[in-house]
Parts: C-alpha cells; structure tokens; sequence
DNA sequence: CAATACATTAACTTATACATTATATTATTT
DNA sequence: AAATAATATAATGTATAAGTTAATGTATTG
C-alpha cells in the first residue's frame, strides 16, 4: 500500500480516536515526522481529508481537526436522516431476501444482549451495523457512501456522549419496528418509523451537547 | 492562487464541458502538459476530483473521466431528490422573507421568458438558479455542498440531452406551486410537490439516456 | 507452438531541493 | 509610545530527480 494512503489512514484513525485533539495546529512537518514519511504523500492524506470535511487546511498555520459545534451536528444528523429514509423507502418498496432480513434481526439480539451487560461500545457497534446493512441493501452506493462520510464525521460526538445519554432503550424496538414494516412492504411506516428514530437521535445529541457544554467537541 | 488549485478548476471545466472525453486515458504527464505545471500540484488537482466521483485514476493506465451510465444517473437523482426535499421542508417550515421569495420568483419569470425564445440554455440556467437557491435559503451548508456536488456530476447529462427533452414547460408551474406551499407554510404540500419534479426529471433523464442508448455518457 | 521467465521500459511514488509568500520581528520615524 | 516600513524567517508551493513497481515484449525452454 502506497504512503499517501497509510498516512491518510493513519491520520484518519487518529482523528476519529480524539489522538489528533480539534482546534490545535499542525504544521505538515510535524504530521510528516510523526508519520515517518516526506511531505508529499502527507499531503495527498491531506487533501483527501479536507475533502471529506474533517480538517481544514490554513495555509502557513497548518492544518487543524475541525471542531464540530451542536450546529455542526444538527446539520450532519440532518443529512445522514434525509439519505437513511430514502434508504428504507427503498428497500420496504422492493422488498428484502430472508436472508437479509436475518442479518438485520441479528444486529438486534445482539444490541438487546448488550444492553443487558451495559455494555455500550458493543451495542454502538451493533446500532451501526443496523445501519450500514440498510445502506447496503438499498443498492445506492453513492448514497451508502455519503452517509458513511457524515457518520464519520459525527463519530467524535457520539463517542464523547455515548455514557452521558440516557440508556438507549427505544432504538431496539425502533429498529425492530422498522424490520416489522419492511417485511409487510410498507415503505410509509418504515421511513416515518426511522426518520423519527433519527430525529430523535440527532436531538438528543444536540441537546446533550448543549446542555454539557461540549460545544467545539 | 495556487497552481493546484487552479489545475483543479481548470480540469473540473474541461470535465463538465466534456472538453476531456470520459472514458479515455489520460497520463499524468499529458495533462501535466496540457496545463503546463508539474506533475506535483497536477496530482493534487486529481485526488480532489477523484474524491468528488468526477474521475478515476488506475495507477500506470492514467486518470479517466467517470463515465455515466442510466443507472449512476439514477443513483444520483435519488440523493439530489432526497436532500432537496429536506430543504423544502426546512424553508417550508421556517418561512422565507419576502425578498427570498421575490428571488425564487424572478426565476420563473427567467424560465418563461427563455421558454418563450426557446432558448433552452438560458431556461436550465434559470432552473439551476432556482434550485441553488432553496439550498441556499435551507441554512444547512453541508447539505448544500452535498447536493451541488452530485448536481455537477450529472452536468454531462442533462447537457447533452437538453436538447432530446421535451419542452420542460410544466417545470415553471411546479416551481411556482412549490414557491405557493412555502409561501403557506406547508411543508408536506411543497415537500410532495418538489420530490414528483425531481423524481419526474429523474426519470425522464434516465429515460432519454436509454432510449438513445447514451449510456456511458 | 505454447508457456514461462527474464529484461526492458514507462509510469508512478516518494524524497529532496528550491522558490515563493505570509507572518513575525525589529528598527525607524513621528 | 505608537505606528509603519523594512527585513528575516519559517512554512508552504512547486519542480525535479531518484527509486520503485507494474506492464509489455522477448527469449528461452518444454
């Protein structure tokens, strides 16, 4: 694998793992001599990072993790619910193989079992994969990709409030509900269902994030 | 400005003018070349569009302009419909002031007027304005970026088959009820309106390309 | 004749050196 | 002392050259 690739990897790792902290500076010289490579390749992880909205690039200040407001968080939760629900209006229209609907039920139990241990990493993984499978499953893959860049993008916040938010109770039933109205092919329930999930989500982050402080997360 | 930025802008023209043909190979040195710059701030230029979805670059083959099938066509109206939707819905909820309005409704007299002269470039030109607009007014600029990325991929496409449409004369009167529901503070209304404009133009896009086979446009 | 291994070449990747430019510092002037 | 101009410095932008890798063509062998 090239250098440009590693460093951008690399580099995106340590963003979404809070190690290259948002708002401080970093000149390309110290990103290229933390990673071990030369300036170009860094670059390139740079430019691709800037594309995809986590930092920004100040030129002769270097480039800093960009800070996300409550605002910031509105906007993204705004999008990634927008682009979900037409996910689902697509699959609860064409319908879904046993199969499929299996993995989506097994993300479930394994959300239910997680909860039961309070263990709150393993269910955020599941609730992802919820997620990412109806991505999949709709067939758009620029759309699967776009939501997947804004989820990373919110993947600080959700970090930092996943102990502080009330325990997440309703988004197992939530999801099953969903399930429920794909399997009876009835697109209507199912986006108002998940939209309504989201909405939810995306408040009760922004308000957690008000209410704690946390603004330029 | 710096000259990688420039070659991005320049190429990013070249692309949506179809100076540079999708499809075909181009070498770094080539357009190196062709804009006479260095390789160096050439290769910066063509990861940004490569993140954009606009070309593909194979290492030892050389960057190629994505081609556009019916189906990516597809793809990309269904995310341009639904995040246009959410800022529908948005404006329609929160209300416009009235100089907003007066400026979504010079652009239907824009659109009528060219309709009167058949002049079909000016008419996509005022359609186009209308639409930045709303996406302006919605307040969410990530979703802004969002949509007007995805709307200069199909540029090709609805450039090439403007011609090959049917005169868009019902266009001017969606608008026009759109603007009405917004105007009434009626989401679902403007909502429902806008989503069959799009999806109806979706459609009839991807209708075009497949009955002139003009796949991989 | 086909297949495989080797050699050649061309393109890309990376590092480095150089050019440019913005910012900070210092000196000068009012 | 404050403001401005000149200079210095440091960071980035760009070009180039060296190193690496993959593709193509050739030769050799079965």
């Amino acid at each position: 694998m090239s250098l440009s690739q590693r460093a951008y990897e690399e580099l995106r790792e340590k963003i979404l793992n809070n190690e290259l902290k948002p708002g401080r500076f970093f000149l390309e010289k110290e990103l290229a001599e933390l990673l071990g490579i030369s300036r170009t390749p860094l670059k390139e992880a740079l430019v691709k990072l800037e594309n995809e909205g986590l930092i920004k690039v100040q030129p002769r200040h270097g480039m800093q993790v960009l800070p996300l407001s409550a605002d910031d968080m509105q906007e993204v939760y705004q999008i990634i619910t927008a682009l979900e629900c037409e996910a689902v209006s697509v699959i609860a229209n064409k319908g879904l193989q046993d199969e499929e609907i299996g993995q989506l039920e097994q993300t479930g139990i394994a959300m239910a079992e997680a909860l039961e241990r309070d263990d709150l990493e393993a269910w955020a993984k599941a609730d992802e994969d919820f997620h990412r499978l109806l991505l999949a499953f709709c067939g758009n893959a620029r759309l699967k990709q776009t939501v997947l860049n804004y989820w990373d993008l919110a993947h600080r916040a959700r970090y930092f409030t996943l102990q502080l938010r009330d325990k997440p109770v309703n988004s197992t039933l939530d999801h099953q509900q969903v399930i429920e109205a794909i399997k009876h092919k009835d697109p209507q329930k199912a986006v108002s269902i998940h939209r309504q999930h989201r909405v939810n989500g995306g408040a009760s982050l922004v308000r957690i994030i008000r209410q704690y402080r946390l603004d330029h997360l």
